[in-house]
DNA sequence: CTTTTGCTTGCAATCGATTACCAAGGAGTC
DNA sequence: GACTCCTTGGTAATCGATTGCAAGCAAAAG
């Protein structure tokens, strides 16, 4: 039963004839230490095999090194990115990372963050699962430190980093419209949904700039088969005959879901692309795949991750006088082989 | 300052007009506590937004409620679908998950182990970076449960979850046999790693059965490039003039992107797929995606994460007096287009 | 030679929750 | 009525590492 525990700085203390005290400032560097103790100290927590219990320390230092990160479930594809580079710069400063997956709802949200702070987290990344659920689960961090990424609920309380949607639209809207886009036609976002209403008014205010006229298709969902019955439409109400084509040269979709439903079904009923419509997406779902048959917008998540981690660790580092902050990043435009050369 | 902190136990007791001791037994139900005091302690909670600490309980119970997942880094894609099961398994037994990526070195290996035995996890579930590298991690565990998923490294301490081998290499053959194929051409394993020498041993033994022979192509890499360039040599070979083809009726790749490469040679090069060559994958690398182009079997990595967590819970029920256990899962096999229906 | 300064080291308190142990009071038994 | 048994509450020890305070000792200053 003895040797199954884990050796205690005691141990160490006893074997190398010094107290606790002296042991703990020879391991931790905390304050100077003679050359000879500080030896001894060392040799014997090597040959007890001696690992600092960081639940002891944490208690009593009331900092745990770690952070908690909280994802939705779904569109976990692409979230993983985020999750390599948080863990890798949290890795750097020496801290773990607690993963908890959220549903969108309140109840299962708010017991993600009491758990987290029942932990006494240092700091938390959170990407909220729903715009409506998670403010007041963020308010309840009180003083610790969160940062949201991904997504926005307004708070004051917390740091976020997120796309930069304007330019994103206007990246794309301008891939276009250099390649010869008059009418570009949205497909896959719902007007009646807050975010997505931002994001048609960016493309139009984009689409203004470079006299490009830009409309949104109805909401078919935001999925492949939302793409296919959009697809489907435009292509019974604009196809006449044969090769004749009087709707828009350009579409925007959603993501690169909805982009292939639309891509599968101009090919099949012989509308050419990128000669007669191009395509493009907003969202690159599958990053890391090196695909390019649609052109798409590839997320910058792994710098957003590391930006997360960035921001969390200045403002556990700061304390509590901190103002909220909001980055914002470029996505990278990624050609392909659904708009023109 | 004071309200900026987390209440305590003793805060709790306070307003209760109890003691520590019973306040937390009123919590806890570790014993009973008289209905009158009960719900005062209940209430002074709440109102004081009361949560335990879970640090300071850990020390006193040596016990933290976490487990460390530890994953390699490269071919992220698939590695999700475990992440999001052990999470939820861990979940239903309200334990925490602390994930930490591997490199394939010994050291980092070991800091990655060392560190979450710092944190006194209550066990490890790992999926080995390398074969040779992470024996004496593992067992540098001693005490801690270890429960290894995906791949093996051979000890006796930790229990392990993986993929039926044979029965999936068996699956595939029959599917293949059963479809009129007679000679089956193994891409991209190598004959020289023991893991891969051991499938195509199985592919082998399997074939011997059904009267199909099975041989393994010269290694090229186990990526999209391999796929190329082994179709290219294939082309070359056994191609002649129009239409004529003399070599294996059918392909077995070791992944997806294997797969695609060899794919789309042979369809620039117009030999009939799955008419003249029948192509099939081991391993499915973006499961979720119903793609469906190819043929191939899917590893069961929801089904594995959950058979860790359970494995693992119970290794921590059980204390010391383990025997190793293996448990082996059947893949699925996910007909597409690149076999015959 | 004495006093002061500076550096090490040890003692003991601390972080917050849990629990072994003890004490008091009530119920039940002979 | 005296005794035991059971329930419930409090006191204080405990988990393991860190650190304020003070003591000890040597070198430097007077």
């Amino acid at each position: 039963m003895d040797t199954a525990d884990q050796p205690t700085l005691a141990d160490v203390a006893e074997r190398a004839g010094v107290s606790v005290a002296t042991a703990s400032r020879a391991l931790t560097g905390a304050r100077p230490v003679s050359d000879d103790l500080q030896r001894k100290v060392r040799e014997a927590s090597k040959s007890l095999g001696y690992r600092r219990n960081t639940v002891a320390s944490s208690l009593r230092l009331q900092r745990t090194e770690t952070v908690g990160l909280v994802l939705p479930r779904y569109t976990t594809t692409f979230l993983s990115a985020l999750i390599e580079s948080v863990s890798d710069g949290l890795e750097h400063h020496d801290m773990s990372l607690v993963l908890r997956y959220s549903e969108p709802d309140a109840v299962h949200d708010r017991e993600n963050i009491e758990s987290l702070i029942g932990r006494r987290v240092d700091g938390i990344i959170i990407c909220p699962p729903s715009l409506e659920v998670s403010r007041e689960s963020i308010e309840a961090a009180g003083a610790i430190p969160v940062v949201q990424v991904g997504r926005f609920v307004e708070t004051d309380r917390s740091d976020s980093v997120g796309l930069d949607e304007d330019r994103a639209t206007s990246m794309l809207v301008a891939h276009l419209a250099d390649r010869g886009a008059g009418r570009i036609l949205v497909v896959g976002l719902d007007a009646d949904a807050t975010a997505d209403v931002r994001r048609i008014r960016a493309l139009q205010a984009t689409g203004a700039l470079r006299g490009v006229s830009v409309s949104a298709a109805e909401f078919t969902g935001a999925v492949l088969d939302g793409g296919i019955r959009a697809a489907e439409r435009l292509v019974s109400e604009y196809a006449s005959g044969d090769d004749g084509w009087s709707g828009p040269d350009a579409l925007v979709c959603a993501n690169d879901d909805v982009a292939s439903g639309v891509l599968a079904v101009l090919r099949m009923r012989g509308v050419a692309v990128p000669g007669t419509v191009q395509v493009a997406s907003l969202l690159d779902l599958a990053p890391g795949r090196e695909d390019h048959s649609t052109t798409t917008l590839r997320h910058p998540w792994p710098e957003m991750g590391r930006e997360a981690v960035r921001l969390l660790i200045d403002a556990i580092g700061r304390g509590s006088d901190r103002v909220a902050r909001r980055v914002s990043l470029a996505p990278q435009l990624v050609p392909g082989s659904s708009t023109r050369p």
